[in-house]
DNA sequence: TTCGAAAATGAACCCGGTATGGTTACGCTG
DNA sequence: CAGCGTAACCATACCGGGTTCATTTTCGAA
């Protein structure tokens, strides 16, 4: 195995083309005026195969945007707390903006999904499935009761704001290092208020400092 | 005006048959297993009637079950925190469970939503457009910081987990009456959450006590 | 080289939702 | 009561996302 053969290349290959014809047009023309029997023609291939390789037209671009929250909780390190190890991770990804894939495309990406109604719903409509993995990761093997999926929403909620503040400053333009660099600043006051509650006034949250 | 003519009446009569129909359909059957033509066909009407009253067909079952929460912020009485208001609210509306509509038609809608994972994306998805009139509420008139789209966001999310916690007691089976005791309390324990955090441990909620 | 299987295809189909153009019946006014 | 404007309703055709299926292409392994 792992011989990657011409099958496997071409598959590849073509599912790629799809993606990129797919995120170029949307970018273009709005995710709503384009169809997916434009996409599959501009790509070359029919409608029936772009569908063979994404479920949805949704998934051409939301496909890999996803995070993982719960496997972050259940795979943290011995004696680290679960709010410990999820501001740990935002911390350390909001630096660097970690990205195994292009980072133009992915901009590209949150564009259009910014930009259109129907991908924004879809997207949280996800999210929001995945807190239950969150609650039953928080209440660590046992039945998950209301104080975990309270924490679960609550965390979700959080790190879907931040994501938006942050996708909102690409898309308006700012460069990236900008945008990263107040997202790190976002990620200490999110989790501040998490673990500390609302009733914290404003010039608490400041006067603590987001000490790193 | 407000003289119920016979038009209007029909049009009344007419709208109710339509969601009176397609909600026992749903819940005979299942959410996606009922057309739209069919619930024209039990109700007597054409498909583009159905449609023009209820604008898609997620809202024969989602209209009407949405939440105000930006109007609670912006009307609390003077002195009155953001966050004590809807606590008051919430915990106002738990005990008698106040519905101007039909108790039995309201847990069937709710067992319908719950067992639809499409129905289920769409209230999150529509609860989202929700969370920025929240934002600006809290925000009180400023253009709303990310602390407020943060309280915002949480403030929703820990909401949501409530509906859905007493939804999912109703639709076991509980009685009503027991499932409203224990949202009460459990309206206590998700605002103490919001308010005071979450690494507050969960001894701590408990010697507390949810003190009326 | 041959053969099984994966990949791709075209065409028909289903369903949610919209547009159009026409019919019915309510309600107002003279 | 006559008649007219209009709101409600209808049938039909259409669009786009998504599925099914039977058929053909194309790769890889024996």
């Amino acid at each position: 195995m792992m011989m990657a053969g011409l099958r496997e290349r071409k598959k590849d290959q073509t599912r790629r083309r799809i993606s990129q014809v797919a995120l170029r047009l949307f970018d273009e023309r709005g995710y709503d005026q384009v169809t997916v029997n434009e996409i599959a023609e501009a790509a070359g291939v029919a409608k029936v195969t772009v569908f063979s390789y994404f479920p949805t037209k949704e998934c051409l671009v939301t496909d890999g945007v996803q995070d993982d929250m719960a496997a972050i909780v259940t795979g943290r390190p011995e004696g680290c707390s679960p709010i410990g190890a999820l501001r740990a991770h935002y911390r350390a990804t909001a630096a660097p903006v970690t990205t195994d894939m292009d980072v133009e495309t992915l901009i590209t990406r949150i564009r259009v999904i910014s930009s259109s109604p129907a991908l924004l719903a879809a997207v949280y409509g996800a999210q929001m499935s995945r807190r239950h993995e969150l609650a039953a990761a928080l209440a660590g093997g046992r039945e998950p009761d209301l104080t975990a999926h309270l924490m679960a929403a609550q965390i979700t909620a959080a790190i879907t704001t931040l994501q938006e503040a942050f996708f909102q400053r690409l898309a308006v333009g700012a460069p990236l290092e900008e945008a990263a660099g107040r997202l790190a600043g976002d990620v200490e006051l999110a989790f501040d208020l998490l673990e500390h509650g609302l009733t914290h006034t404003e010039e608490e949250q400041h006067e603590k400092g987001h000490q790193l």
